[in-house]
DNA sequence: GAGCTTGTTGACCGTCCGGTCATTAACTAT
DNA sequence: ATAGTTAATGACCGGACGGTCAACAAGCTC
């Protein structure tokens, strides 16, 4: 009367074995990434990870997506449904949005898609037009919308929503390079953000 | 009477293994650019290759190194030498260099360490003491200059230079990533520098 | 032009790794 | 219980790639 060897699981599979690999290539990369040790993580063996994915590329694809999938919905519909001032909800929900991206995630797969995004070029139209270009027209539009309600002035900003972001973006990217230098990015975002709405404030 | 089948070449060899190398590099990122490739298009034997680098990680950082060394004195020298007021500073020739970078080497450098820094870490300190951390700082000094001349207000921005460039960071990034979708970053850098502007003057 | 030095070649090696498949054994239906 | 189905295993393969080295030949010296 032995423990079964393993246990069937097909349900849980693909998502156990799309987390570690989220790890793996995070830590190593695509290239460098060993489908061994993705298989190893998950507590599968190689030969079933390839009946779940047909390819090491495939596998990564899958991984990028479901990052970036489960995480743009919220922030787009409390921009929608806030009835806030538009001021107040850039200084508040915007700003804490921001401030959190750089530390989760979504940084690891912006590493990714800059490290290997030249080779996979469905995987960054996926990500521009689920995350990228949804977020920029909703920054838009919330823009327009303080314009029209007189809250601000119509300026270059209003085309340019990627002003509001770019410290963000710093931040990620220092992040990743200089873990242990010193940078106050939640300043650096508020000081933005503070700058900004001095800029465009009727 | 035949031509000989190579030339000795001893002076120039470094120089043009590594400026292929570059390319491919920057074509294929480290894991997956092949030492065999950067032979062939250098014109040389592989072997010869391993008698000027001892290994393909120092042939990566020998180019880094390379790219980077070349490119920074000119802006610090004439930010120091400068006799332009600290705004004409600005507006002129440092928005200049700044719309220049993202299309430069200097872009397919930063790729290249955010994709492999977690791996190098002295050439990502390399990067920091030679580029980062002296442009930063003579941002700030040239801040605080404007300040003591009574142009500028001392404001967060002073301890902040990294607003300054983090336009130049999301245009390079976007540059990388969206190659063929529209961003007009020229105009990104300009409206950030005239809101800090706006934002620091006296 | 003979002989020496050394820059250069390219065939070769050992290892690693993505991907396969015959075999096994956990579950299911009866 | 038994037989059938299929999730899961892990040994294996072929090719690629970083790195080596014995042989070669370009250029120098006398």
């Amino acid at each position: 009367m032995t423990a079964p060897r393993y246990q069937r699981r097909k349900e849980d599979r693909p998502r156990e074995i799309s987390e570690a690999a989220f790890e793996v290539f995070a830590e190593k990369g695509y290239a460098a990434a060993r489908v061994d040790e993705v298989a190893k993580r998950a507590g599968v063996s190689k030969g079933l990870l390839y009946l779940y994915f047909d390819t090491k590329e495939e596998l990564f694809k899958a991984v990028i997506k479901r990052v970036v999938t489960r995480r743009i919905d919220a922030l787009l519909l409390a921009l929608e449904e806030t009835d806030l001032s538009s001021e107040e909800f850039v200084r508040g929900p915007l700003l804490e949005f921001m401030k959190q991206i750089p530390g989760s995630p979504v940084a690891v797969v912006i590493r990714l898609l800059i490290a290997e995004g030249h080779r996979h070029p469905d995987l960054v139209s996926y990500y521009w037009e689920n995350v990228v270009s949804r977020g920029l027209a909703a920054i838009s539009r919330f823009i327009e919308r303080g314009v029209e309600r007189g809250e601000f002035r119509d300026t270059a900003v209003t085309g340019l929503p990627q002003l509001v972001l770019s410290p963000m973006m710093l931040s990620m990217i220092w992040r990743i390079l200089f873990t242990t230098r010193e940078l106050d990015t939640d300043r650096l975002m508020e000081t933005q953000i503070e700058m900004i709405l001095a800029y465009i404030k009727a």
